[in-house]
DNA sequence: ATGGCCCGTAGAACGGGA
């Protein structure tokens, strides 16, 4: 079983990076952040067409995420639920559904913006909140459980390109590396640290000043998965091919490949 | 190493992202 992680930065834009990655990769699941389209226009019939089964939320404008199964393998995610029944939110960050036996929560972490700001308290409440949520199974107790998407939180410096720069700036701050350690006390394992990996693997790189050809980058995106299933995690990688593609997304797919019954 | 890029909503700039 293939479980993979997207920031597409807006689905309408990278719909045809999308259908182009899932044949090339036809992961069992996939969760997408970003996706900046509120439900009427959600492409579903191009990704049933692809051979997935989709479920998803979405908004005007910001936030969004949707959940991908392949049909021929997972069929449609059950008990899917929208959003974190414990924490009232307009945004549309987190939607979570069972796949194969696995309960798969697909988030889109608040950016936080600024250390102190609104948006920064917003951040941690909301982690807060994720956190006794999946300590509750996230809806479906007793399943292993799976955490991905953008995490907007660098775990540790040898995530960051430039760690002194990034020093308890966004994405880096002690209080958002605290809560992704809570996360972790849940039973998570984070799966790309399971494998040998290059030094400076990122999954996101600014827009700005040619981040990906200077691999001036963070790695935000990441797999968790539950502790039990360790011993069947096989692989576990960022594929940087799609940032590679014109007008790319600013983050690239993470997927990991667990030794995992899908039919 | 933050003005500089990209996206959506606009129908010109601006908020937001990370």
């Amino acid at each position: 079983m293939k479980i993979a992680t997207w920031n597409v930065n807006s689905l309408r834009v990278r719909l045809e990076h999308l259908l182009q990655w899932l044949q090339d990769n036809p992961v069992d699941v996939l969760g997408l952040q970003e996706t900046k389209l509120i439900d009427a226009k959600f492409p579903a019939a191009q990704i049933n067409e692809a051979g997935y089964e989709v479920a998803f939320s979405g908004q005007p404008t910001y936030n969004g995420v949707a959940l991908l199964t392949r049909r021929d393998t997972i069929g449609p995610a059950s008990d899917v639920v929208i959003g974190n029944p414990l924490f009232e939110d307009e945004q549309q960050r987190l939607i979570t559904g069972t796949c194969a036996g696995i309960r798969v929560t697909c988030a889109y972490v608040p950016n936080g913006q600024a250390v102190d700001s609104d948006k920064y308290d917003y951040k941690l409440r909301w982690l807060d909140s994720l956190t006794e949520w999946l300590s509750q199974g996230a809806g479906a107790a007793g399943l292993p459980r799976v955490l991905l998407g953008d995490f907007n939180i660098a775990p540790d410096d040898r995530d960051v390109h430039d760690a002194n720069f990034w020093r308890d700036k966004i994405l880096c701050s002690k209080p958002e590396r605290e809560r992704y350690a809570r996360l972790l006390e849940l039973g998570l394992i984070d799966s790309f640290r399971l494998f040998d990996q290059e030094e400076r693997s990122f999954s996101w790189w600014d827009y700005r000043q040619q981040g990906f050809r200077r691999n001036a980058g963070l790695r935000i995106d990441l797999v968790l998965i539950e502790e039990s299933l360790k011993q069947a995690a096989l692989a576990s990688e960022i594929d940087k091919i799609p940032r590679r593609l014109e007008k790319p997304s600013d983050h690239a797919p993470a997927i990991c490949t667990l030794d995992w019954p899908v039919t």
